[in-house]
DNA sequence: TAGGCCATCTGGTCCT
DNA sequence: AGGACCAGATGGCCTA
């Protein structure tokens, strides 16, 4: 919790003297959390696609042996169910051919399942093409989701936070950050004197959460964040104000609780 | 051991 | 036609 209080403190201490700074972080932020799905793939995905274009060569080279080439366990698994149709074709014994058949008729039968077994070929292609690309992406989604997690304030137990409540806690955190801009800017006489910095919303993250002082269910899913709870409040609604004119802690908890949800 | 999370495969759909 | 995206299925790993 260390690290979201200085987090949070980081901005507060540009807060109240100058607000533009503090919308130009949340700018970044924004831009620095979305940034990861623009860039392009990352090196372990060339890797598994080098890898497998050497499968395709097998491939193309081979009809019926690539099902062997492969030791990764999905993929022959798939590979040998798929491939097996295709050997039985083309291989002699694969009852196709006629005792006594003309040759010309044995050569078009021949040749049709020839065909057959490269069609055959060019689908399995085109199915581990896709699944190379489907991998990629879902690498690429990873690294995203990996750069956010490394923007967030991180937890002291070090838990690594699950995609959903990687998801769930950027969306709480940019809105809590949001927040506090906006009450700076309704407030800036106040925002601006120093010795409110120790009044500020951000700056109450670390303190103890009282049960029961907000609307949502409150939990202990901070130190845990495995079990995030959830609240029904909407966070586009106005959050409620102290006398001084602060997010009421409830703010902070709903942040600090991974509430609420993704709408 | 059940449940959660994750990676991967797969077929379908949409778009260029 | 080929690629991107999506959702369902499946199996492995980990933890309470």
């Amino acid at each position: 919790m260390s690290q979201v209080s200085s987090t949070f403190g980081d901005c507060l201490h540009i807060q109240p003297i100058l607000v533009e700074p503090c919308n130009a972080l949340a700018v970044f932020l924004v831009i620095h959390l979305t940034a990861p799905l623009f860039l392009p793939f990352p090196d372990s995905s060339y890797q598994a696609t080098t890898a497998m274009e050497s499968i395709y060569s097998d491939i193309d080279s081979s009809s019926c042996d690539y099902s062997y080439t492969h030791t990764d366990d999905e993929d022959s698994r798939s590979s040998i169910q798929a491939a097996s149709p295709a050997c039985s074709v083309g291989s002699p014994s694969g009852g196709v051919q006629e005792a006594g058949a003309e040759p010309q008729q044995k050569k078009r039968r021949r040749g049709r399942a020839r065909n057959e077994a490269t069609v055959h070929v060019v689908k399995k292609n085109r199915r581990l093409k896709a699944n190379d690309r489907e991998r990629n992406r879902m690498h690429n989604l990873n690294d995203a989701l990996d750069t956010l997690r490394s923007v967030l304030p991180a937890f002291p137990d070090d838990t690594k936070l699950t995609k959903i409540e990687t998801l769930r806690f950027a969306h709480n955190y940019i809105w809590a950050l949001s927040e506090t801009i906006r009450i700076a800017d309704q407030r800036p006489n106040k925002a601006r004197d120093p010795s409110s910095l120790l009044l500020s919303p951000l700056a109450r993250v670390t303190d103890a959460p009282s049960p029961g002082s907000d609307a949502c269910s409150w939990s202990s899913g901070a130190s845990s964040s495995s079990s995030p709870s959830y609240c029904t409040s909407n966070p586009s609604s106005p959050a409620a104000l102290d006398d001084y004119g602060y997010l009421q802690t409830d703010v902070v908890y709903r942040y600090h609780n991974f509430v609420p949800t993704i709408y």
